[in-house]
Parts: C-alpha cells; structure tokens; sequence
DNA sequence: TGTACATCAGTGAACGCGCGTTCACTGATGTAC
DNA sequence: TGTACATCAGTGAACGCGCGTTCACTGATGTAC
C-alpha cells in the first residue's frame, strides 16, 4: 500500500503537533522544551527535526493547523448560505462550536495570535467579504467597514477566550453566543426583529450541537 | 535629601522596565535574554536581580507597572462622572488615548494578556461596576450582566490593538473610537440619540488630545 | 515469490552555546559623633 | 566641617545547566528484476 509509509509519517507528525496543544496549555511555545515535546509525542528528538526543521517551523505548523481547521469548519458550515447576515452568525456560532470541541488547539491559537501581534485571524477574508455583502444589501449601518470587521473579529475572539478560559458548558457557551449575537447585530445596525430571530435559532443550534 | 539614593535605585529600575517594553515590540518576556534588557538598559547584569529577584518577577513587575498606569488614568478622568454610561464609554476614551501615547507598554500589555490566558484585564472590576449602574438604571438592555461585561472589555481590547498594531494616528484612532462607541452601546441596547451624542463628543475629545 | 537495493522516517547520544543566576567586590549615599 | 563607619545599590566575571541542533546509525517500507 502505497500510503502506509506517509501514514506513519503523519502519525509521529500529528502526534508532535497535539502534543504542542497539550503542553500550551501551561506555557507559551517558546516556553516548552523540544524534549518535553517528544517526550509527551512518545518519538525520539530526531523525528522533531525531520518534519519541522527547527522551533520556529514547528510555530509556524501549530498556527496553519488550527488556522485551516477553523476556516474549512466555517467555510463548510456556510456552504448553501446566502443570506449575508446568517453567513456572519454562522462563523460566530462555528468558531464557538470548534473551541467547545477543542479547548486546547483554541488556547494555542488564542496565545499564538497575540504572539505575533494580532496579524492575521483565521477567517479574517470570510468576515470582511460577509460584512461588504451586508453593507451592499442595506442590511446593516453601513459607515465604516473596517471598524465593522474589528468589531465583529472583537466579539469573535472575547467570546471564544471566555469560553475556554472557563471551559463553559455547551449550554452555557449557546447562552453566551444569543447575547453577543444580539448585541453584535444590533451593534452593526441590524433589523431588530432579524436580529432576535438569528440570536435565538443560532444560539438554540450551537446548544444541540453539530 | 533622603530621596537621592532611593532616585537612583528608581532610576535603574525604571531604565529596566522600559528596556522590556522596547524590547516587546519583537518578541515575547520569555524571548528576551537578561543580556539583552541591562545592554538596553545600561546597567550591569546584577542589578536586574537586584530589583526583581528573577525573571518571573521582572514580568510580574512589568504588568503590575501597566496596569496601573491605565488604572489610576480611567479613574482619575471619569473622577467627577456620575453618568454611568458616560463612565463607560470614558474608560474606553482613556485606554485609547494611553495606547496612543504609550504604544510600546500597550503592546506588551496586549502580549501578556494571553500569555497567561486573559487572566485579569486591568479595568475589569471598573466596568464590572459601571455597567451594574447602567443596568440599574434601566439605560441599557440588562439580561446578562456578564455578558455586558464581556462584550464591553472585548471591544476594548480589539480597539487598543487595532491602534497600536497599525500604529494609528490620534485623528483616525478617534474615528475609530466613534464607531467603537456607536456600535458598542447600541448593541447594548442603549438609547439611541444618547448614543450618538456620546460617541461624537468622545470622539471629538480623543481627537482633541488631554 | 524471493532477493537485493534504494529511499525514507525514526532514534538518541553527543555537542556546545546561550542564558539565568550567584557572588565577592566597588562605589556611592546616609549617619554618628 | 571632618572623619569613620554602616548601609544600600551597582558591577561583571564565573558558573553550570538547559536546550536547540547535529549526525551517524537502525529499521521499516517501497521498488526492480
């Protein structure tokens, strides 16, 4: 079998990788040892210089994973939504979804981003594209756009932190996503009767669970 | 003068302190080798250890040091303020104004933050208070305290590193600031021409400079 | 199917620099008389 | 005002462990014939 080889080579992969996630939840990257490491991975210290190179790709491999995963996870969840707003709760209802299911990969990129001063969120370009559409469409007060897309990335990333700094419940965390919902929306200028209804439904979905 | 050798142990301690916030702007406490902060201080290796015993006690001290300065700012501008919603949206005039004129510290704040997982914002227990009394006072939506507080210290810190990141200037950071403030009380469910009326009077005294 | 060879991933001992911390000493400031 | 002493802050050489990185080797997987 032609894949058997790389399989092994993405297990020793994936296994330094989670076990960077774990170790973060203590101590920043820079603060963890290569040899506690590979010592939580279960591989030897080589391993961790053939698939990274040296501290600063492995960084870099930590941020691209969680990065991806996020954004493929909005980006799927959004895939038959048109209407600009829902796109707009959808990505906050997902990336709330994706910290109550992995705690530890959002801490990581929680202290990754700060890290490097702010720079690029994951779902960044999603935002600023759902957030012109609501503008086009009348759908919200429509000043300026930028300070839209720092707002609405704000809430994203305070909701997100509260989350999984008190490791909130999935009920809780749905309460929590209806109130930010309902200020975020009505904070951009949003219809108040569309509002209530998105923050009910969005918040009632995130409460079942995907 | 019982002050002279008491000024010079302050004056090392401070050439320290603000060595680590210049130094902040590239990398992260733990990136910088105590070589690297007496160099850039111009004081000798021992007296870091001198005044704060480790390194772990440098980063207490550097965050304690910020955390002040923005404390006793926000409460000596909203001294005389009773208006609750007034008091809010000070708090978030003056932490504006302190990451204009102090980037370097604001950035440091910023990274420590999550270093240590968002812990305690400097401001929390202010507005904590501030948006009880709104509550109180029927001056905005009140469902879930919490939630308000979250929201309104959320919008903060994206705001501040919004400025600082891209290195705003006073008349854009105030514009900033004015939509910051629109969209933030309103979505608290503030009334509508209060909002307004604050926002660009904030706005306008940001611009102004203190 | 079997044998020989090539490639690719894994391993851990060894290296050596970097960096936090110590410490014996110097110099400055304050105090006693 | 002057001298002797106590205290306090500053200094930088020396130490030694920690940690990132290297490398020669082993073992596993894939390929050629």
């Amino acid at each position: 079998m032609q894949h058997t080889k790389s399989d092994r080579a993405a297990r020793t992969r994936d296994a330094l990788l989670s076990a960077g996630f774990d170790l973060m939840l203590d101590r920043s990257v820079d603060a963890i040892p290569i040899d506690d490491l590979v010592a939580a991975a279960g591989v030897g210290k080589g391993s961790f210089f053939n698939h990274f190179g040296d501290k600063e790709g492995f960084k870099a491999a930590l941020a691209i994973e969680v990065r991806g995963e996020i954004e493929t996870k909005i980006t799927t969840a959004n895939l038959g939504v048109t209407e600009p707003l829902e796109r707009l709760a959808g990505g906050m209802r997902e990336v709330t979804d994706y910290a109550l299911k992995n705690r530890k990969r959002t801490i990581s990129m929680l202290r990754m981003m700060v890290g490097s001063t702010g720079k690029e969120y994951p779902l960044n370009e999603g935002v600023r594209a759902d957030i012109a559409m609501c503008a086009d469409a009348k759908l919200i007060r429509a000043k300026s756009e930028q300070a839209a897309i720092l707002y609405w990335l704000g809430l994203c990333t305070a909701l997100i932190t509260h989350v999984v700094e008190v490791d909130l419940s999935r009920e809780k965390a749905a309460a929590f996503l209806g109130e930010f919902l309902t200020s975020g929306l009505s904070g951009l200028g949003a219809d108040e009767t569309v509002t209530r209804d998105i923050a009910e439904r969005f918040s009632r979905q995130l409460s079942i669970g995907s």
